[in-house]
RNA sequence: GGGGGGGUGCCCGAGUGGCCAAAGGGAGCAGACUGUAAAUCUGUCGGCGCAGCCUACGGAGGUUCAAAUCCUCCCCCCCCCA
């Protein structure tokens, strides 16, 4: 967007305030709006209302939800109100969006049990203490069908038909319902719940959010604008991240996974994840990218700096620098790592003293079936204390195998105890 | 209500009587290579102590020496017309 509005006559507080909320971001819209919010919620001396809606259908945060909840971070650092809202209600009914198959319904123990994670995983970016949370049910469950036909009234199916995920399924052929409908009309409804100032949401929420202004001017209130950021791609480099691609990094994932999880991001993505992750500054990116450019900043060295940076933000400094000593020595040096998990020799597969190798994998949970647990000893990529042995029938004794290192694959390590 | 098109392995998708545990792609997994769990290449990719057997192509029956493929009924999905 064009971002070359004149700042003339704009104090410098409010100018830095508004360039840091600008980094980032993909839509600001209307044009011109947020920086008019700023100058009068400072001038009022009113806070703005920052919301933002999750439903809690994912136990996990993972670090694609981070992106926007430090946008909000930002704007809650320079003194507004983040408005929260678990969309425990929408989350009941199910969305369908984009697949036949109707999405479970989740029972209400499993949404709060969601929503409570989430609280928890996002207090470490936001100040929850300052954050106002509610759920959607407070106001959507009790609205009336007349009240809700009121809503319904207020956008055409024309419109709803702008929405370009909805036109390309309807013009595929493929399921559209009515539920999906309701979606953006409920979440332009929170905005009138919670009088919303500005909405934030990924780019592929900018419909909606343009929605909650269609219908906040129909109930008679001054609409919201919208800021959107960008889709956090996934660590296969390609597709967004998200739990069902398999290529997101929780939150909440062990530090050595995580460290391991973002080395095994292509080299072209280093750079957005540090600015869109890591809290870095402008300059701090800026100076990055120079270094990658004329070569003073390796790029394997640069992704373990960044590796490390998320471990620290999401567990600690140490773990952060244990995770990185333990990807060296295992990945780099290919040694064992220094802590292996330790398993008892399973009952189950001692068979008159002896052991056959594809069991032990399976009932070490080494492997999923035995027939999965043959191809990867042919394949080479099983070892017992370092040595790989490649003939599916390899038997063992019971008792030489307590205190083996049992290795899967390059990263899978086990001490047959 | 009428007409048409579909339901195949984790996902997408080919296959219309045997050569089909089912092409191809993606994901996953393993190996090689590498600064990396990047990229690339190779292999593998239902289960079973596996040169064999079992289970599988929406569900249930049936025809046949033989069915994902043909028939009957049922369930589910999509589109068009009304």
């Amino acid at each position: 967007m064009d971002r070359s509005e004149s700042l003339d006559g704009v104090p410098v507080e409010v100018r830095e305030e508004y360039a840091e909320l600008l980094m980032g971001s993909v839509d600001v819209l209307p044009e011109g709006e947020l920086l008019r919010q700023l100058l009068r919620a400072r001038s009022e001396n009113r806070p703005l209302r920052v919301k933002l809606g999750v439903d809690p259908t994912t136990p996990d945060l993972h670090l694609g939800h981070t992106v926007v909840l430090r946008k909000l971070a930002q704007f809650q650092k320079y003194g507004h109100t983040v408005v929260l809202i678990i969309g425990d209600y929408t989350g009941k009914v199910g969305d369908p969006s984009g697949r036949s198959k109707t999405r479970p319904q989740l029972p209400d123990e499993v949404l709060a049990a969601n929503a409570k994670t989430y609280r928890e995983q996002a207090a470490k970016i936001l100040d929850m203490d300052k954050v106002e949370l509610t759920y959607n049910g407070d106001w959507l469950g009790p609205l009336r069908m007349d009240e809700v036909l009121r809503l319904t009234a207020t956008v055409t199916v024309a419109r709803m038909l702008e929405r370009d995920d909805f036109s390309r399924r309807y013009l595929a052929n493929e399921p559209v319902s009515m539920l999906e409908f309701m979606y953006p009309l409920l979440q332009g409804y929170d905005s009138v719940a919670v009088r919303a100032d500005i909405e934030l949401g990924g780019t592929d929420q900018k419909f909606n959010l343009l929605m909650g202004r269609t219908i906040m001017e129909a109930y008679g209130l001054p609409p919201q604008s919208i800021l959107t950021v960008p889709l956090l791609v996934g660590t296969d480099g390609e597709q967004k991240m998200s739990k069902s691609y398999g290529n997101y990094i929780g939150v909440t994932d062990e530090p050595e996974d995580m460290f391991g999880k973002v080395m095994s991001i292509p080299d072209s993505l280093m750079v957005t994840y540090w600015s869109l992750l890591t809290g870095a500054g402008t300059r701090e990116v800026e100076s990055l990218e120079k270094g990658l450019a004329d070569g003073s900043y390796h790029p394997a060295e640069a992704k373990r700096d960044l590796a490390q940076r998320l471990v620290a933000l999401y567990h600690s400094d140490a773990a952060a620098v244990a995770a990185r000593s333990h990807f060296d020595r295992v990945f780099k040096e290919k040694d064992r790592p220094v802590e292996i998990p330790e398993a008892p020799l399973p009952e189950e597969a001692v068979q008159n003293g002896l052991v056959w190798l594809p069991r032990l994998l399976t009932s070490l949970g080494l492997a999923p079936s035995n027939g999965e647990a043959r191809r990867l000893i042919q394949q080479g990529g099983v070892r017992v204390d370092d040595a790989v042995v490649q003939d599916p029938a390899t038997e063992m004794e019971a008792d030489s195998l307590r205190g083996t290192v049992i290795q899967v694959g390059k990263r899978r390590f086990l001490r047959v105890v």
